[in-house]
RNA sequence: GGCUGGAUGGCAGAGUGGUCAUGCAGCGGACUGCAACUCCGUGUACGCCGGUUCGAUUCCGACUCCAGCCUCCA
């Protein structure tokens, strides 16, 4: 039985579908004026896996994640650069997909744009405006009312009273309460705007979620997720934007991921502290940065660092070599509990770590029936790929991974190889020194050896 | 200040009212020409103070510390 913790009641509980077999899920994306970094790959990591396992459990997932195209930040970006916001939007939406292609994150199964929905983001305005949860001001913008939204607050346990009073008020503000939130923001000269009843204008960032999960999945639905930024106060926002409009339930159940650490502190654009995915995998291999998101639950914290890192790689240097010395084979005639144990942490809110034990405790007995030649060996290796693959990983081939690709300035594998059969040449003329010479040589361009009963196999360090 | 969540062995990280997480590192052994890989064995852990209980790391309460949100950020 899948359970699942909810933010709106801070607890585990078991799942239950709208619809039976079938799964509709929202996740806020990516606002495009920048590189992602670490804790994006987060999120879409942790969805990720989440889908993976869902689908793998015979769920219809159908997995909407947005993207911002249009806001403040890009604006302001796009006018730095000297470029049309389009072109920037596009080209970070390309690198988007790169990043997360190399992660082996699967693209989810709408990516609906901001952009391309002015028209429901405009209509579920005016609703608003119909049903007197908005209004437009003196400046033209159009504001939510969020005193008339009997149940603001609920998702993070926000008291609108002490909200009120501590909000800070701007010079100049046309709100007619501090907590008030654009809807539609009235263009300035110059700026990239739509037409609309109020006014050329864009929407304001929380409109567009409500929008476009509603014209994606419907009024209410089963999962929405996110970062852990977002639940105050984009998602309070969505659910008072949502269920004003529609009236009914926006969402059964939030998930919101842990945050990115670096050095005991959020990584984030405004700490200015975060790395890029694409310059942390100029140096680690995509896997093994998947591997280091997974091995944490997806609501702790995840402290980033070499260390960690160092770790992942070596996990997964366990499980190729163990996947590179097995044979070949089927998975007929395994009578082992491994796959319901996988499954039981799995079921329990998504623990990655529990099932990343149980495939250690796979590898573990792998190797043994390697190590004793048994006929189970080539099966329990085909079970090991399979569950993990449900995570998305250990999918590559053993060799490629271990040996890595040839890089500018280091030996290559060619070269490697040739050192390898002077070696054994010394070793079969009892030569040791020079044997272990030039292994030694091998190790400190991070080329490790393995004499195995026929041959020697390698792998790179990472 | 308000709202969340957390404090586990050298490190990372699960979990449980009373026998084992798991990984890395360490130690002993096997394998190896020697290594590496692998296998077997092995150790001090549950922030602090009270309470409930036959028994609490696990439940309850206080305290200390840490993090996230309360402003754009995933």
């Amino acid at each position: 039985m899948l359970q699942i913790h909810n933010t709106l009641t801070k607890s585990k509980s078991p799942f239950t579908p709208l619809e039976k077999g079938k799964i509709r899920m929202y996740v806020c994306g990516i606002t495009v004026y920048d590189y992602c970094h670490i804790g994006h790959a987060r999120v879409m990591v942790c969805f990720d896996l989440i889908t993976r396992y869902l689908r793998y459990r015979g769920w219809d997932v159908t997995y909407v994640r947005n993207i911002t195209d249009v806001d403040d930040k890009i604006i302001k970006r796009a006018a730095e650069n000297g470029e049309p916001v389009d072109a920037l939007t596009e080209r970070m939406i390309a690198a988007m997909h790169e990043d997360e292609d190399r992660l082996g994150v699967l693209r989810p199964d709408m990516e609906p744009r901001a952009t391309g929905h002015m028209g429901d983001i405009i209509d579920m305005v005016q609703t608003l405006i119909d049903k007197g949860y908005a209004y437009v001001a003196d400046n033209g913008d159009v504001y939510y009312r969020v005193e008339k939204f009997e149940h603001y607050g609920r998702l993070t346990n926000k008291v609108v009273e002490e909200l009120r009073s501590g909000a800070r008020v701007e010079v100049g503000e046309a709100k007619e309460s501090p907590l008030d939130f654009v809807l539609w923001k009235a263009a300035k000269a110059g700026e990239v705007s739509w037409e609309s009843p109020w006014g050329p204008g864009r929407p304001g960032w929380h409109i567009e979620c409500s929008a476009m999960s509603k014209c994606c999945l419907g009024d209410t639905f089963d999962i929405h997720g996110g970062g852990p930024d977002l639940p105050f106060p984009h998602h309070e926002n969505e659910i008072a934007q949502s269920e004003a409009a529609n009236g009914q339930t926006f969402v059964n159940y939030w998930m919101h991921a842990g945050p990115v650490r670096v050095n005991q502190e959020k990584m984030s654009k405004s700490l200015g502290n975060f790395f890029t995915i694409r310059d942390v995998l100029k140096v680690y291999n995509a896997e093994v940065v998947r591997y280091f998101l997974s091995s944490v639950h997806y609501r702790s914290y995840i402290d980033y660092s070499e260390e960690s890192l160092r770790e992942a790689r070596q996990a997964l240097e366990r499980f190729y070599q163990a996947l590179r010395d097995a044979p070949e084979g089927g998975e007929v005639g395994l009578d082992n509990d491994y796959e319901a144990r996988f499954q039981q942490a799995m079921d329990d809110d998504f623990s990655t770590p529990r099932a990343l034990a149980v495939l250690f405790d796979l590898v573990t007995e792998l190797n043994k029936a390697v190590r004793e030649q048994s006929a189970t060996a080539g099966a329990l290796a085909a079970q090991l790929k399979r569950l993990g693959g449900v995570l998305g990983l250990l999918q590559q081939s053993p060799e490629a991974f271990l040996k890595g690709e040839d890089k500018a300035g280091e030996i290559t594998a060619d070269e490697i190889e040739l050192q390898i059969q002077a070696r054994n040449q010394a070793r079969k003329d009892r030569d040791f020194a020079e044997a272990d010479r030039i292994r030694d040589a091998l190790a400190e361009q991070g080329v490790i050896l393995k004499d195995g009963r026929e041959d020697t196999s390698w792998y790179r360090e990472g």
